[in-house]
Formats: structure tokens, sequence, C-alpha cells
DNA sequence: CTTTCAACACGAACCGTTTCACATTTCCGC
DNA sequence: GCGGAAATGTGAAACGGTTCGTGTTGAAAG
């Protein structure tokens, strides 16, 4: 007992006071000021019920301190991180660049931080960071899914209203979502190659159980059978949305004897199209002499390759700027400063170019 | 004194137990276990002094809860958040991306959380940013800075061991950084231009306060002098890096009469490099037949333009894994699993395509 | 049959905030 | 001169973990 009290009681030791390197807390400079810690905390937050004196005297503590309030203890009290997370396959793809950086700039005007994941459109990183991103509180999560695939951790997500898709739609599950509308705008791209004249069309389409990929493939189906083609008649190839899987798609669908390829290759976004055009390139055909080329997307790059792709425009900016609006009206709901309504199915705009035209007389 | 017994003395209150939607926390699984919340934490982490049986029950108790720890409270006592910052002028210019997907693989193998804060080069937002994540106690930081300058709140950060900054070096400060042996590569890419005897040439150059553009300067100037050309007397346009002021710059430079106009643009990166090409393809002139054109870092936009672009390797995304593999050795000095010495100044490497020619028999 | 000592489990302090519920002072009208 | 509201400040309990120091065993050693 005697040795309990002379050595165990720990009495404020006066040494760690000084540790240099040691940052300021609240409690440095509530006794700089000579008030209570809860006052300090009053001064930095809602100012609510101090006067003005004491304030000055807090503020100037603080200066003289410089000190600055340790977020991780707001978060860990208030139980929210204040970030968000961003969940997508690779930065890389011009695509996912810009829908990050859509997101980005909505959430740097609301003061939320943005947590950045990778997943090389691995499952296994996707559950990963879904089950991390829980466990670290964060306040919403958005996420392009390069599997197609929800993993349980997300579904706890969609509960607790925290979790918006880009460019992804489960069917039957009612998870908020934000999309482009894909089917349109691949029927319209194909409707443009087919009113060329093109009889013999090829399909470079994407990784099957995407919903973007057979959103596309819907639209394209519904224009090939409108130009009274069978749509199960014309060769499909998946790819992954990668540039090289275009390049060997393309290899694939123009194995054939001249007479009988494709005149036309439809693909189901721009950098599997310009893959293709380099294999184009390769075996000396000409684009669009030679073989027509499409694809989706519009990235910046289908305007600078020769000749321009025709492609399919969908911002990937506003659709991040969307989404991130959509998962910040779920986390707090009626904000004040509201927008108004916020847009779950963007349109997409057919883009004309170069490298679509009629093919040669047959 | 009874008043405040019966009424201020606040039990633990039963129903905020049952409250759904409340997530389990270490001290539920301790009570469902039948232990004490030390021992379940022991569990958790060092499994140290726990028997075989005693772990099997809280681990059977941390499954029936579906319990998983709560990293802010975690992060708090450690005082460290156990991500990493990444502070960048603009995700959608592909140099820029292909860093971030490095910093982001080392992070992801070492369990480090990337934040990512974009500043369109302004310096309001690289401040805001510094300062935010030294008030979040993020583990440290990689700063790409859009203006060349460090804010007193980074320069902070350096003092305390945990800023990396890449592509920039500051005169007199020795702040840890990675960067691409800039001046040597454009003496490189000079050289192969004038090599082909070219006299009259146009630089389009990176903004003033960059370190990579005074470098890149430099090494044209080197280049320039060793082919007997004064350097003072070629025509120099500022950019900013976007491929609208190349554009623009290009229109500057080719406005004399065309016996008195550049043969060649030397780019201080490709964005310019590509909007001076669409400048000359718009004005009519050939690429690389009436002029040459090169640029800077090699981006993947490089090659798929047509005529390629010559250009200059600098792996972003090796910079970027080296920047973040520093910036971690700053954190914890020695790790174990050490491999080696980290580059901290990278080569470069000459890639010549087809946009730079011999210029027409004058 | 003590003593010693691992091995194991526990309680409590602490990380740096916020916020609730009071305590104290001031000031006013009666 | 007193009661009471308003204004201002305070202490202490959270938030959800980690970790130090100590207490309690049971078995081996003496």
């Amino acid at each position: 007992m005697k040795r309990r009290l002379s050595t165990a009681v720990s009495l404020p030791d006066p040494a760690n006071r000084d540790d240099p390197g040691r940052r300021p807390t609240i409690r440095d400079v509530a006794r700089v000021a000579g008030v209570a810690v809860s006052t300090v905390s009053y001064v930095i937050n809602r100012s609510g019920q101090v006067s003005a004196e004491t304030r000055l005297r807090v503020n100037s503590a603080i200066n003289a301190l410089r000190y600055e309030p340790n977020l991780l203890a707001r978060n860990l009290k208030a139980g929210r991180a204040g970030s968000i997370g961003l969940i997508a396959p690779d930065l890389r793809n011009p695509y996912f660049a810009a829908v990050a950086s859509g997101v980005q700039e909505i959430a740097q005007a609301r003061d939320m931080l943005l947590v950045l994941c990778t997943t090389q459109s691995a499952q296994h990183w996707e559950n990963y960071y879904s089950q991390v991103l829980r466990a670290r509180r964060l306040d919403g999560l958005i996420f392009l899914s390069g599997s197609g695939m929800l993993t349980p951790s997300l579904m706890e997500l969609v509960q607790s209203n925290s979790l918006v898709l880009v460019d992804e739609r489960l069917p039957g599950l009612d998870v908020p979502s934000v999309v482009s509308t894909n089917r349109r705008g691949a029927r319209a791209v194909a409707d443009h190659v087919l009113s060329q004249g093109h009889h013999r069309v090829g399909i470079i389409s994407g990784a099957p159980n995407l919903w973007t990929a057979g959103q596309r493939m819907a639209g394209y189906r519904e224009a090939l059978a409108a130009a009274g083609i069978d749509p199960d008649s014309v060769p499909v190839v998946a790819g992954d949305y990668q540039q090289e899987s275009g390049y060997a798609a393309a290899r694939i669908l123009l194995s054939g004897p001249p007479a009988e390829r494709p005149t036309a290759l439809i693909c189901a976004n721009d950098l599997m199209a310009i893959g293709a055009m380099l294999y184009c390139r390769e075996i000396g055909l000409d684009v669009p002499g030679d073989i027509s080329l499409c694809g989706f997307d519009d990235i910046p790059l289908a305007s600078l390759v020769q000749p321009g792709l025709t492609s399919v425009d969908q911002c990937g900016e506003t659709l991040g700027r969307s989404a991130c609006r959509l998962l910040l009206s779920l986390i707090a709901p009626p904000s004040p400063d509201d927008q108004g309504p916020i847009e779950t199915d963007h349109p997409t705009k057919l883009v004309i170019r170069g490298s679509v035209a009629a093919p040669k007389a047959a």
C-alpha cells in the first residue's frame, strides 16, 4: 500500500512537458491561457458563451504555442473520419483519372479528404480496401468496380447508406449509383457506323460481367437489329478495356480472309479501339479507308490520334462530381446549400471524328 | 448531495447497448468472451501472453459480433494516421497520374492509405492541404509542386522528416527529394534535334519558377552552345505544361515570315509539344517535313500521336515508387525488409520517334 | 511444505478532443 | 436586500482503443 502511494501514483510528469518535438495539445493551451480545457474547445468551435476577453486570451495562447487541434482525436470523438474513399481499378486509365478528378473537386469544396485506392481490377484488393475503409470509419465510399461484384463488406456499407457506385448498376439491388446512359450511347455510335453502309462488322466488347459492358453490348445489338443484321451473327471478342486487349481482339477479328472480314470494328472503349487501330496500322490496313473504327468514353486521346477516333462522350469528371455529391447527400441528408436534385443518369454524346467512313465498294 | 447521487450519477445506460446500427467495440467483445478489455487487445495484436483457450474464446466472440477494431481510436493512441498524403497539381496530367500510381503501389504494399490532394497549381491549395495534413497527423507527405514554392507549413514537415519532394530541388535547402535527371535528358533530346542540322530552333519552356523547367532549359542551352548556337539568340516562350499553352506558344514562335521561323520546336513537355503539333497541323505545316518537334516526359500519348513524338522518358511511376519508398524510410528509419539504397536521381532516356527530321534543304 | 517464478489475466491510465450538466458570478427588477 | 435569470466558466465523462504495472495462479524447485 505504501509502495503504491509512493511510486505508482503517477503525477503529471513535468519532464515530458518539454519534450521537444511534442506538439502542443489543448491542455497546454488551457494552461497557458489560464482557463479550462473545455473553454478552449468552445473557443475553437462554436464560440458559444465565452466572453470576448477570454476568447482573446485563449487565442493568443493558441498563437503563442502554435497549436493546431489534433484531428485524429476530434474524429474519434465524432466517430467520423472526415474523408471519403474512392476505389477504382487504375489511375492511369484516363477515364478513371477523370472520375477521380471530379470526385476530388467536390470533396475539396466540402472540406473532405479523399482516400485513393486502386485495385487493378482484382477482387482481392476490392475486398481488402472495402474492409480497411470500414475499419477506418470513412464517411463514405465511391466504388468503381473492375470486377462487377460487390463484396460482403461493401454490402454492409450499402446498408449504412454510404456507398455510391459509378457506372455500375446491380440487378435487383437498390444501390445508389451514378451512370452514363451507356446503352443509348452505344446504340448511337453503332447506328452511326451502320448508317455508313457497313454490313460485316465485328465487336470488341468489355468484360462480360461488367455492367457497362453489358449495356453497351445491348445498345450495339439494338442498332444491329434495327439495321436488319442478326446480332447473333456478328463476331464478338471480349477484351478488358485495356489497350493491349484491343490489339489482341483486333488480331482475332481480322484473321479471316479479306473478303469475309469485318469492314468496321465497334469497340466498347477508346483504349481498346486505339489498340485495334495500332494493330490495323501494323498490318497495313488504312483507317478509315480499309476499316472503320469507333470507341467509347471519348478520352482526350481520342481526339489526338490520327485519324481522330469517333467515340461516345461520357464526361468522367461530371460523373465523378455527381457521384461525390450524391454520396455527400446520403451522409448528411439535406444540406442547406442544396443544389437541387443530383443527376444519376448522365447523357452521353456521339462524337464524330475521322475513324469511320463508308466501306469500300464491295 | 442527495440530488446529485440520485440523478447525476450516470450508470452505463443499458439502452444504448442494443442501439441498432451501433458497431461493436472491444468492450462488447470482452463482455461476450468474459475477459478483460486488455486481453482482447492482446489477442488482436501481438498475441503475447494469452493462453490458447482464451484466445479461442475471444476470437469466437469477435466473429460472433462481427467486430472490427476502430482504426480511428487506434490511430489516436498511436499518434499516427497510418496514411500518407500526395499533393499534386492535377490528376488528369498523365505524368502526375503515373507518379500517383507508383506512390499508391508502394503504399498499398505497406498497408498505408494514400490521401490525394490536388491543387491546380494554386499556392492557395498547396498551403491549405499542407496544413490539413499536418493537423490530421499524417505520417508523411509527397509533394509535387505546381508553384515551385514551399509554404511555411511544408517547411515544418521538413523538420520532422516527413516530406519528400518529387521533381523539385530547392536551392540551399536539403529537403529529401526524388528527381529525374532533367538537365541531362534535355541536353540529350536537344542534341538529337540539332544533330539533324537545324539552325533555327524555338523553345517552349515551362513556368520559369519550376525547378524542372529551369533544369530542362539549362540542358537545352548546353546543347545549343555545343552546337555553336548562341543560346541567348533563340526565341523562348514560356508555357505552363498544359496542352493549350503549347498551342499558344507555337503560334507565337511561328508567327514570323517563313524564311526566318524555326525549323524545330523544342518543347519542355509532351503535352505542350502535342499542343504545338495541333497548331502546326492547323496551319498546314507537316511534322516532321516542315517542322520538327520534340517533347519531354514520354507519356503514353507520345507514342500514339501521328507522327510519334520524340521525347525523353522519365518514368513517373518509378519516380513515384522511389518517392514513396524514401518517405517510408524516413518515417520508420531502417526497415528490416530493406531493399538497398533508394535512388534519388533517376536516369532519363531519349526516345526517338518520327517527329524529328532534318530540315528541308535551305 | 514452503518458496520462486513463469504464465496469464486484469484494472486503470492515457491518447486529445467534445460536450453535458453544473457551479459561479453578474446584473436586474422588485 | 433578495430572488432569479442570464452569462460565463468548469469538471468530468465519454469516444475506442493500447499498454504498463500488478495480482493471481499452478507447477517446478528447494
